[in-house]
DNA sequence: ACGTTACATCGTAATATTGCGATATGGTGT
DNA sequence: ACACCATATCGCAATATTACGATGTAACGT
């Protein structure tokens, strides 16, 4: 109980969530958009501009990481972020092929 | 703790962070597969279809109507469901506008 | 060597999600 | 009125997510 029957789904449809799942929180979008308009950004960056602790950052970080939607760089000290542009355009050609599934049919079947 | 902290992000991060939610979970994304291929079904339709109880079918049902994605009309004994074609064009949308932010620039920034 | 900075990870608590059985609701057919 | 559908909701248990402080690790400057 409560445990996710994924394995009873397509691995599209895991992929698709999953993918999904990496946007699904407010933190991460806003991670992404500082990143895309910064270019690149350190940790810290994230940690001056978003009233989270730095544990939590991180958190959201390696979630990202793990999607493979952001890479990573050590360089010294710090650890550079940013964009993976293959990763990232393999989820937005996903995500596109999901909703391009659906076409507006004239007739309506139901409505509220 | 734990409670997310959504109220810190904008309206716009906390919309998208929504929109991805309903689908971050393959039996969603089944189910509006599912809606797709049929047109429109029934709960029991999918009860049949999805290694799922009838409750859980139902609740996934209420998230996905509760984001306006599908609709449903009763219809005597049976309630009849459909995608929103409107709401699935505005999702399909934000996430476009969201994934268009970033443009792939020739100089890689980071590696792994 | 020592303190500092940057980041990751661990441990824990609060909260949210997922799933199911049981039960409620409401229309159908008899 | 009654049994029978279809669906929704309730109550609960298992699990996942979010968040933070504390601690660990590794490079830097002195």
């Amino acid at each position: 109980m409560g445990k996710s029957k994924i394995e009873y789904f397509s691995e599209n449809q895991n992929k698709l969530a999953q993918f999904s799942k990496v946007i699904s929180h407010p933190a991460r979008v806003a991670i992404l958009e500082f990143l895309i308009k910064r270019k690149q950004c350190i940790c810290s960056d994230l940690v001056m501009e978003f009233p989270l602790a730095q544990s939590t950052i991180s958190q959201h970080l390696k979630e990202l990481k793990k999607a493979g939607i952001i890479k990573g760089k050590i360089s010294g000290n710090e650890k550079c972020y940013c964009i993976n542009a293959e990763v990232w355009q393999t989820i937005k050609k996903e995500l596109n092929l999901f909703f391009n599934q659906f076409e507006k049919n004239k007739e309506e079947c139901c409505s509220d």
